[in-house]
RNA sequence: GUGGUUGUAGCUCAGCUGGUUAGAGCGCCUGAUUGUGGUUCAGGAGGUCGCCGGUUCGAAACCGGUCUUCCACCCCA
């Protein structure tokens, strides 16, 4: 048997997770100071949790786990007989994968309403499974960073939410560019240019602009059978720099402006690190969004989004409960992680691995280099001990390759004497010293 | 899901139009050096050429399938 791991998941050596743990420290503490707690949830769901949830496209991506037992005795006979996968699948499969973190927890929110107090802050930081074809920052399983606020339509949660984005990204030193949007202003340029029932298809053709330029999308307006009338009024709005040009003859769409001028309010004068601007071709495809809506891009790394977001306002509704509104967004940590890894931002220093290795000549300092080591951990520093006598030169070796900072060697002169060589592994010089002076040293 | 691409030693890659025992650099192991790593020198180990099948006297090379990688589309973190 061939050691094999499957297609879009990665194993991580011991020094990648540091790195990762680094990402998600940094994250973790800039959500904690805005309050937000931490949540989990299982990695498997009842299927009609998840399915219709991210729209038609989702539900192709999600994976399903085969039901136990003798599941073939229970399939639906007929979808089987007509190989339609699809019709045959409720039949088969009852579980499957969660695809984001934001359907399992507002699915949390109905079950625990009479255990949280609303507006409730959660975070969460756990991997999900898309059965997408990998490709480079594109994986299988990978970890989503989340902070979501449910329970409140206040739009000071999104101003909070651009705050987070700016200062994660700021302490991680990533450049990058923020964009915003609202699903209402969309809708508002689509019913603005006569063709209000159609928004979503105009949606997802000018979310192409910066890929095809303004040709390839007029030309995929006029497939879609728009007018030249109608084509030209889209343009006219989303060639709006700012959000004082756009003037839209809808409701809806300047409920939308209206929006992103309150989240502007609440900011006051506060600036930014990075970028952040309006965007009215910012479309998402995660169905479940009906206002705001945010994307994050790096600006020196060729990469998808590294993180996205948005209110939801339905969202609980199809777990039975109405009127929760909600709002989150989200950070990549896999794509993040290659982004900081292309631009070289990991600090060099890892302070969480092993400080001190002790070495020793013969069976008789090894038991000694094994006391003294009870006496440093005692002192709280992460000692190890070389397991036997080998060659000096292995033993070098190992502290060497590991990159332990400092060594003691000890013989039959170290145990007469009680005082030991420290040696600096980055320098190579060593200095003699009783442990009460080393354990100063080190800590 | 559609179209394409990649796969040779632990790693990065050579290997001409199919022709004996498949190579290099780095890494690894041993020694020079029986109380001190990173340098140098000498020697050594390591490959069912992703996997399965086919064509051929003969396949790492050609064909088919499959898995994997990356790319475009779709979508997204």
């Amino acid at each position: 048997m061939k050691p094999q791991i499957l297609k879009g998941t990665r194993d991580f050596l011991p020094e990648q997770i540091f790195k990762r743990e680094y990402i998600f420290n940094t994250i973790r503490s800039v959500f904690k100071t805005y309050g937000f707690l931490p949540i989990e949830t299982p990695v498997m769901e009842h299927l009609n949790t998840l399915t219709g949830k991210y729209g038609e496209e989702g539900d192709k991506l999600l994976f399903k786990l085969l039901n136990n037992g003798d599941f073939l005795a229970k399939a639906d006979a007929k979808a089987l007989e007509e190989k339609n996968s699809s019709a045959l699948i409720p039949s088969i499969s009852k579980r499957g994968l969660r695809y984001d973190l934001t359907v399992p927890f507002a699915r949390f929110v109905v079950m625990h309403q009479n255990d949280i107090s609303f507006p409730f802050k959660r975070f969460q930081i756990q991997p999900v499974w898309r059965a997408d074809r990998p490709q480079k920052g594109r994986y299988q399983e990978f970890y989503q960073c989340d902070v979501d606020v449910v329970g409140s339509t206040s739009l000071l949660y999104e101003a909070e939410l651009l705050q987070i984005y700016d200062e994660v990204f700021k302490s991680l030193g990533i450049k990058v560019t923020i964009r915003v949007n609202n699903r209402k202003v969309l809708q508002g340029i689509a019913q603005d240019a006569g063709i209000a029932d159609r928004w979503m298809d105009m949606t997802i053709a000018i979310d192409k602009l910066d890929k095809i330029g303004k040709d390839g999308v007029t030309d995929e307006l006029s497939k879609k059978g728009f007018t030249a009338q109608s084509t030209e009024k889209i343009f006219k709005s989303i060639n709006c720099e700012s959000l004082e040009e756009l003037n839209l003859d809808s409701e809806i769409g300047r409920l939308g402006i209206a929006e992103l001028n309150e989240i502007h309010a609440f900011l006051g004068d506060h600036t930014f690190y990075n970028k952040v601007k309006f965007d009215p071709t910012l479309a998402r495809g995660l169905g479940y969004y009906t206002g705001f809506i945010v994307e994050v891009l790096a600006d020196d790394v060729k990469i998808g989004s590294i993180g996205g977001g948005g209110r939801y306002d339905d969202l609980t509704a199809s777990f039975g409960m109405k009127d929760m509104s909600g709002v989150g967004i989200s950070f990549g940590a896999e794509r993040i992680y290659d982004v900081m890894e292309e631009l070289d931002l990991f600090p060099t220093d890892n302070n969480a691995a092993t400080k001190i290795i002790l070495l020793s000549f013969d069976k008789e300092s090894l038991m000694h280099a094994n006391q003294l080591a009870i006496n440093l951990r005692a002192s709280n520093i992460a000692t190890e001990v070389y397991p036997s006598a080998a060659k000096m030169k292995k033993q070098m070796k190992y502290a060497n390759d590991r990159k332990i900072p400092f060594v003691i060697v000890i013989g039959s002169n170290e145990i007469s004497d009680k005082k030991y060589g420290l040696k600096n592994m980055d320098t190579g010089e060593t200095d003699h010293l009783t442990l009460d002076k080393i354990i100063q040293r080190l800590t």
